[in-house]
RNA sequence: GGUGAGAUGCCUGAGUGGCCGAAAGGAACGGUUUGCUAAACCGUCGUACGGGUCAAACUGUACCGAGGGUUCGAAUCCCUCUCUCACCGCCA
């Protein structure tokens, strides 16, 4: 969430951001400036009034020790009234702090200048491209068929066992998947990222800390037994892993990756867009999380796109990079690139990873912090992209290197998957 | 799942009603000494939210797993919960 010491000092600024987010309700920017100050009224109010009770307390403590019943037995009828106050005050106070957190949870992340302005996917800017085009020979097929052709997924088997959208990976298919899981991680690992294998399944004070409660709560699978839910990424387990911490600002930047599988609900998705692997229930990715010094935190995010571009290029796919506009951008970011890979077969673009900085959207929420040389804390910034989401890789690999005799697997992969061609 | 013991600052660990935001030791950081290392010595060494200030100094409140309660006053007493450890049961 913002700092409200940023709101109440910058609030054109914020209101103006806010804007290009397409964020409507701006009204509550008011609402958390004034709660922030009915907030400090009272809490001041509350102070002193305890402040009085406590010099009081001690005094009884002396006037017994001395004898003095009396003069005890009148300080403590002082002491009741002075209660007697507080206890409204501090049920207000409460109620301003809920007040102003719900508030405060209300508002997105503000989008950095460079976002350009725009409501929907269409207002993408287009940063660059590359990779090579492929000509498909004339039989060439989407990939669910190359699954079933070649025995690699079974979607009708996933439907039976769970439902929809829970495919079964079998045979050469399970293989690849598990070749590009360990390829990704290696390649993340050899670049300076420590490995991680979180929990799949967090509390509700992890799935605040990065943003998906309150406000995507219909998103995540809810275990309602004993309060979990199951993570929507691993960037919900892995940035949490800093939650309420103090960082040695000699230990930035903070450098992890993890495999898991992810889990969503996808309300509302259908047709074309859930064919095959194009949208599932539950998916594999492997995914980087950085925390880093503020003021680097926008060199860091140029830098994991360049890292996700070296590896998609290395997979021989046509992508492209996308800046996020205001309007399409998610509630937590501050500024996403992201990549998409050109699904040859189907003749449309797919979402494999997303890169984003969430400046210290995340991290106020999740308190992690560090110290700076004039030894106040500071909050860190907090980044996160995949490398990469599976489904849709593995969907463009089998479209885009199709030929007529079978599959060909990139050079890159050829050692972790033990061939160069499926078929 | 059952029984028992615990949860204190970066770590170990004292503290059973007021003098405790908390002893002591260690680690860390700064300094002195030193041919170098080591040792020794001195100092610093929690967080949050307020007040105050140009900024500091200074100052208030809260926090000893979490939440409630008793009391003029709680790390200390009571209740609930969570977690940890040990043993038993079960089990990949």
């Amino acid at each position: 969430m913002l700092q409200v010491q940023f709101i109440r000092q910058n609030k054109d600024l914020v209101l103006e951001r806010l804007a290009l987010k397409q964020f409507k309700e701006l009204s509550v920017v008011d609402e958390v400036l004034s709660l922030d100050d009915r907030r400090k009224k009272l809490t001041l109010e509350y102070d002193e009034t305890q402040a009085q009770v406590n010099v009081s307390s001690k005094e009884i403590g002396k006037l017994m020790a001395a004898g003095d019943k009396e003069g005890a037995e009148s300080r403590k009828a002082a002491v009741a009234t002075l209660k007697q106050r507080l206890q409204p005050i501090n049920d207000e106070l409460k109620q301003v702090e809920e007040n102003l957190t719900l508030a405060l949870y209300k508002l997105p992340n503000l989008p950095h200048s460079s976002v350009p302005a725009g409501k929907t996917p269409e207002d993408n800017v287009v940063v660059r491209s590359g990779g090579p085009m492929p000509t498909l020979h004339a039989g060439a097929k989407p990939h669910w068929e190359l699954t079933s052709q070649y025995d690699l997924i079974d979607f009708e088997l996933g439907t039976r066992i769970t439902g929809s959208g829970f495919p079964v990976y079998k045979n050469k298919g399970a293989k690849l998947q598990r070749a590009l899981i360990q390829y990704f991680l290696d390649y993340n690992t050899d670049n300076g990222y420590t490995e991680f294998q979180p929990p799949y399944l967090v509390n509700a004070e992890s799935a605040t800390g990065t943003g998906q409660l309150p406000d995507k709560e219909g998103q995540m699978y809810h275990v309602t037994e004993d309060g979990f839910y199951l993570i929507p990424t691993a960037e919900v387990p892995v940035t949490n892993i800093y939650r309420d911490t103090i960082i040695k600002e000699s230990e930035l930047p903070i450098k992890m990756t993890a495999y898991t599988p992810c889990f969503r609900r996808e309300a509302g998705s259908y047709g074309k867009d859930v064919r095959g692997l194009n949208r599932l229930h539950q998916f594999d990715k492997v995914e980087l999380v950085q925390l880093v010094h503020p003021d680097t935190s926008y060199d860091t995010l140029e830098n994991m796109v360049q890292h996700v571009e070296k590896l998609i290029l290395s997979l021989e796919l046509p992508y492209r990079i996308l800046r996020l506009c205001g309007g399409d951008m998610s509630f937590t970011s501050a500024l996403t690139y992201d990549f998409e890979v050109y699904s040859a077969a189907q003749g449309r673009w797919l979402e494999v990873s997303s890169v984003s900085n969430f400046e210290g959207y995340q991290t106020n929420r999740l308190k992690a912090r560090f110290k700076d040389s004039h030894g106040k804390s500071q909050l860190v910034h907090s980044l996160n992209g995949s490398s990469l989401a599976l489904p849709r890789i593995l969907a463009c690999l089998l479209e885009n290197h199709q030929t007529a005799d079978g599959i060909a697997i990139p050079a890159s992969l050829q050692p972790y998957f033990g061939s160069a061609k499926i078929g």
